[in-house]
RNA sequence: GGAGGGAUGGCCGAGCGGUCUAAGGCGGUGGUCUUGAAAACCACUGUACGCUAGUCGUACCGCGGGUUCAAAUCCUGCUCCCUCCGCCA
């Protein structure tokens, strides 16, 4: 969420910006409705002001046993009155929040401009794609050979985009994780937290998913419970309505979470194999930064989340997304995309963004700057380090051999009893 | 699921419906003292909003309703926490 004081002495600038990404939004009458809200708490606090003397009175009269019968008959006229104001600025302040709730975040200066994909601008390429001496197959192929992704049974249990996953797929999938989770709280100095995967909607307003994007969540029937869409959500909401210490800043954790996503709007889309679930697992970083700092911890975050690829040998490119390809909350993001064979193409595994103060004030976490001095939002970020289902899809794809099986990468094999090869057995 | 108890400022904790909407303590900040530190003493110490910008005003005692001229205080619904019982991984 933006600044109401920020929106109301900007409103062109922020429409403009908004523009940017591609949307419309409306704030016709948002500054009709700022100043009657205004207007009607001037009135209302002069009348309170007039009902706090004025009860005084009443109390020293009635002390003094004189009549305050007048007195009385008059404040029962301005409490109906204020009552009256009260529903007003309630209902001013509300469809303002609502606005507001509903206007995207201000990309940084920094963001390259542009309306698609196509305009993202790759700031670098790491390590090489492998050469084949045979044609490269998807991982869906490899996995069902190998008996290791069974995606008719995931669908007879679940439905389309659900997976089961069988033996060295499955081992395979668990180490993935407890190695991501081993490099970021040793070398890297995140903090492990273990969330909920269900949240309320208030956390899920915290970080920009509501009200906008309720489509793209599982909800609970009869309940305010949601599937959580990603760690961000449980996580970024540990802080709400908390105010940090400065010198805890930057707050660093990391939390193994599954994922569940209704993938509405994206039908026919990735429809084989693992890239596109309902239910996938993912390694999150999320840091609460200082403002001065939030933009020098997206450059380590991002590095954070590469180093996983980097250690397991795979090719990657790091692209910083253009304006209108940015998520609703985020004021600069990088996408990491991991070289897939099998498809000929870079495929994202990781999208590392800040956000600025926006979930912040969505979610009401502050930190006092220096002793003595006001209250600030602090800055969130956060990224996949990494979507634990894209990297197994990317081992299988790029470690691939012409015989069928599949060569564990050196750095996974400690988690995987050593095992130097997944073969049909 | 049943019965009972509770929620107050960064933390602990007091608060007869009307001498301020908050005692007291801890913590924090500044100062005195000290070579320095500790201790001691003194002072200050919540958030948000408003304008006539002040030794100003208004709101906030889990959240929402209600009663009242007036609610931290009374009534009510909800949320969360604690204790006991039952069930259960």
């Amino acid at each position: 969420m933006l600044d109401i004081n920020f929106v109301r002495e900007n409103i062109e600038a922020v429409i403009e910006k908004t523009r940017l990404r591609g949307l419309e939004i409306d704030l016709n009458g948002f500054a009709q409705l700022d100043a009657e809200r205004k207007q009607l708490i001037g009135d209302i606090e002069s009348l309170r002001h007039k009902r706090n003397v004025t009860s005084e009175e009443i109390a020293r009269m009635k002390k003094a046993k004189s009549d305050a019968t007048e007195l009385v008959n008059d404040m029962r006229l301005v409490s109906a009155r204020i009552k009256e104001l009260d529903e007003k600025i309630k209902h001013c302040e509300l469809t303002l929040r609502e606005m507001l709730l509903f206007v995207p975040n201000i990309p940084n200066s920094s963001v390259p401009k542009g309306r698609s994909s196509d305009d993202n601008v790759e700031i670098r390429r790491v390590g090489k794609p492998p050469e084949f001496a045979f044609a490269p197959r998807p991982h869906w192929e490899i996995g069902t050979d190998l008996q290791i992704l069974d995606f008719e049974r995931g669908a007879k249990i679940a439905g389309s985009r659900f997976t089961l996953y069988w033996k060295m797929g499955a081992r395979m999938e668990r180490a993935l994780i407890n190695f991501m989770l081993d490099i970021h709280t040793h070398r890297h100095g995140y903090q492990e937290v273990l969330p909920p995967f269900i949240t309320n909607s208030t956390s899920l307003v915290g970080t920009g998913n509501l009200p906008k994007f309720g489509e793209d969540l599982f909800k609970i029937e009869k309940t305010d419970y949601y599937l959580i869409p990603t760690a961000e959500v449980p996580v970024t909401n540990i802080y709400r309505d908390e105010i940090l210490n400065a010198a805890d800043l930057p707050i660093k954790l990391v939390a193994y979470t599954p994922c569940f996503r209704s993938e509405a709007g994206s039908w026919g889309k990735d429809t084989r194999g693992l890239i596109r679930q309902h239910q996938f697992n993912k390694v999150e970083l999320v840091k609460f930064a200082s403002p001065a700092d939030s933009y020098i911890e997206l450059e380590s975050l991002t590095k954070d989340a590469e180093e996983i690829l980097a250690l397991l040998g795979l090719h990657y490119r790091v692209v910083t997304l253009c304006t209108g390809d940015m998520g609703f909350s985020s004021a600069k993001t990088h996408d990491i995309e991991v070289w897939l064979p099998g498809q000929n193409t870079f495929r994202e595994i990781s999208s590392c963004s800040n956000f600025e103060d926006f979930q912040a004030r969505r979610a009401n976490i502050k930190y006092r700057p220096s002793a003595n001095a006001k209250l600030e939002f602090v800055h969130t970020l956060n990224g996949s380090a990494l979507a634990v289902g894209r990297t197994l899809v990317a081992i299988l794809e790029n470690y691939q051999q012409e015989d069928g099986s599949v060569i564990v990468p050196d750095a996974l094999r400690p988690h995987m009893d050593n095992i130097e090869r997944i073969t049909k057995s």
